[in-house]
DNA sequence: TTGATAGGCAAGCCATGACTTGCCTATAGT
DNA sequence: ACTATAGGCAAGTCATGGCTTGCCTATCAA
């Protein structure tokens, strides 16, 4: 679970894929290729990015759905909030819950 | 930068090398060997914990520091914060800054 | 129905990275 | 001085992972 989630973040293209998904959350994968083509320099074929964006799904940090023919992928930061929550601050032991 | 950040990342067992530096800060090599050892099972070399420590360390999340034959290992979650900075969460749009 | 578009599956190639082994350096104790 | 301890360097092995290629399925438009 936590394996599935750094080995995502590990990858370059995988990383900026999630830039691109904060700039604008619902593309498809072919929106995504071009991105990466166009704004990225990066020459990866599309058949690359699918595979990319299955890692990213599968470490929660990806959520797709599907409409058509469509399939429209959003970024879910939820994850990496186990990444500080692991190792917290050691100036800052915890972050504070407000009791009612 | 945030290569090396994400690289050291994506191996389990430097994970957990900085969980036991969470437990006990200004460990020796050989100490974090054994923990390895006992606590988790992990049956690797003190050379392999040494290459680990090294892209810890390459990585910013490592301070190291020589006294005579003994060097000390630090943990340091600086380089944790620019990941949540880098993908916020969509609710809390920019963490804020307070003027003074 | 045919063609075009959006995406998926599977096998194969190749480079990166984790790990070991062997040997070397430096500090501390007797 | 000699020995043990703590650590470093370098080469070599082997598996994982990123990427491509080729082919297949599904939806929409004409």
């Amino acid at each position: 679970m936590a394996d599935e989630l750094f080995r995502a973040l590990s990858d370059r293209t995988r990383r900026i894929i999630l830039d691109e998904l904060v700039q604008k959350s619902g593309q498809t994968l072919f929106e995504i290729c071009s991105r990466l083509s166009m704004k990225h320099r990066l020459a990866i074929s599309r058949q690359g990015v699918s595979q990319h964006l299955a890692v990213l799904e599968a470490a929660g940090l990806v959520r797709s759905r599907r409409e058509g023919r469509y399939k429209y992928h959003d970024l879910n930061t939820a994850p990496l909030r186990h990444i500080t929550e692991r190792w917290p601050a050691p100036d800052a032991p915890e972050p504070e819950e407000k009791t009612p």
